[in-house]
DNA sequence: ATTTTTTTGTTCCAAATTTCACAATAATTG
DNA sequence: CAATTATTGTGAAATTTGGAACAAAAAAAT
């Protein structure tokens, strides 16, 4: 399988050459990227080798085919379709989030246990979690995100990848057993900010 | 320099033990731990080694003394202080993320740029970023959340620094160049998310 | 009291990741 | 057009990280 760290070195890269072409730039060179999102030149090109991405030699690499290559990698060129579990503070704000709907990434809806939740006064429709096979069967969704409290993360979790999720975005402060074809990345706010009190 | 990624296993091993001793229990073995996080007994016993924490041969680790060596590593017995710059929509989430009350860590104040947000209308008091210094030197924070857009996340970071915070946790997308003595923890919604998007 | 069992603490080993080094080659210069 | 320079692409070296293995020690069993 891919290397996961490589991928998100691959969002990054993506970022900066946009940066970069906004500057007027048409190409660039490995030590240009990787002096923009703090890696050595090496580790650019062995990332774009891994790939496949190649560049000229002496010439650099050509902006515009960087950034069309790394659309096709992400499927950014159609709709991304994501499904939330949790509709508390952390799920509400995702909804929110514009950094997704500025990038093609559909939050299609929201579940919760909570029946006062399923009310319209959030950007998304919030259902029973009952009926998460109904929304993830018709709209053929790979990718959810948990946000639910510790106690439920596992549960939640086994239900998802019954129904055919392949990968997570986990911001419960839980480690999800799954099959190992299942991707999960995790996001622990807490556990960020209070590992810097280490060093106060 | 300590190692950041046994730090916030640490973290983890805490939010495990504190399950473990709801569930009555005064000891824990290495390997009980490491299933439960997800990590091998020999890490487990590696990190808690490089912190000088002791177990006894055959009788395992003491949970309560390992709460309380951890809690001191992350000096959770004082009120642990931070500021927020950027009071977006991530800003804003955070001031009211329960996960932060819970732990003993403040926010005491946020910064924006927009006057508009200089109201009540949030959990915390909200001032124009040329009050940082004032706020910073007042309480003697040394840590601080960036959640500011992209262009401004260098120039925030440089005046942090520049205002004696040491620990930054920033979910503005970009590579910040800090001077070797500060740590930064990087947190991109946006990637986490799109990265899974690669295996569908 | 001795033997057996279990688990820690640590050294040694393996795998993964990153960096180094350099040949290959494309652009540029004279 | 030959020589020079700059940059890619990759195989080898180095580093980092995690895992296995085992001696030491404490508890339990006999």
């Amino acid at each position: 399988m891919v290397n996961q760290k490589s991928l998100k070195r691959f969002l990054q890269y993506r970022l900066s050459l946009i940066k970069f072409q906004r500057l007027g730039f048409e190409k660039v060179f490995s030590y240009n990227l990787g002096k923009d999102v703090g890696v050595t030149a090496e580790q650019v090109r062995k990332d774009f080798s891994m790939f496949g991405l190649k560049g000229s030699k002496r010439g650099g690499y050509d902006i515009k085919y960087l950034l069309k290559t790394i659309d096709e990698i992400f499927k950014r060129n159609g709709e991304r379709q994501v499904i939330i579990i949790g509709m508390g503070n952390i799920g509400q704000a995702l909804c929110n989030y514009q950094g997704f709907k500025e990038n093609n990434i559909i939050i299609v809806a929201g579940f919760d246990l909570d029946p006062a939740k399923y009310s319209k006064k959030y950007a998304i429709p919030v259902h029973s979690t009952d009926k998460m096979e109904e929304v993830i069967k018709k709209n053929s969704i790979r990718t959810a995100i948990i946000a639910v409290p510790e106690f439920a993360g596992q549960e939640v979790c086994d239900q998802l990848v019954s129904l055919g999720i392949k990968g997570i975005l986990n911001f419960s402060p839980v480690n999800l057993k799954v099959p190992e074809d299942i991707v999960v990345n995790y996001v622990n706010l807490r556990n960020e900010l209070e590992s810097l009190f280490y060093y106060t």
